[in-house]
DNA sequence: ACGGTCTTTCCACGATCGTAGAAATAGGGT
DNA sequence: ACCCTATTTCTACGATCGTGGAAAGACCGT
């Protein structure tokens, strides 16, 4: 995980209506979702719900599986933890002075 | 922490110079660092930097004193941890119980 | 091959972003 | 009061974003 990785991660989840495409991807588990359910769920145009699918994807937050017609869309819960640990680093990182427990990264 | 306070942090987060200048206030631990070093050390325009910092004081990311002429800018490592929490919390990311529907939606 | 459903791509457009030079403001020392 | 440094605000502008309607593409059943 780099800097630039990380950024365009937090870019990707750094907006309201791919932040509520990502959740409810979160929580439909790991049997994901279809586009189509997403988009009822969501009540957005089916453009805008695929151009915003597209950008998680980009940045390896959701991926998705063909089948048959439907696009079944899952949230890749390994690239969160990456960035989350990254945030984890970046917040606490060598410095002693967060006073969380969190983790200790720094080898 | 609600969805729409998150977007912006991560949203705050999601630029690559700004993430820099986060990372760079995290590295510089408790003593923080005056707005002019952050300027010699990233090399970037004054003006651009004050428009950076505003954002990351905004979703209270990082916080201001002043002393003197100089301005000391810190980083709010309560605020990251509590979007760390959000983000674990969004994509299970302890993993513990991570397959199916669980956390607040019910409830 | 045709019709039907699901999803993406194309196109457009106003809104916001990222950048930085120039001017203004904040604060303190002499 | 004046000057000096530190920082912000003003202003501008090209670039990118977020949105969605319309058309195209993907895939299947018959």
């Amino acid at each position: 995980m780099n800097i630039e990785t990380a950024a365009l991660q937090l870019e990707a989840l750094g907006n309201a209506t791919r932040l509520t495409i990502y959740r409810t991807l979160v929580r439909a588990g790991e049997n994901g979702l279809p586009v189509g359910k997403i988009q009822l769920k969501l009540d957005i145009a089916g453009s805008t719900l695929s151009h915003h699918l597209k950008k998680l994807i980009e940045v390896n937050l959701v991926s998705q599986e063909r089948q048959a017609t439907t696009l079944i869309c899952r949230a890749n819960y390994t690239s969160m933890n990456g960035l989350i640990g990254y945030l984890a680093d970046e917040c606490c990182a060598d410095s002693a002075g967060c006073d969380t427990e969190t983790h200790e990264a720094a080898a």
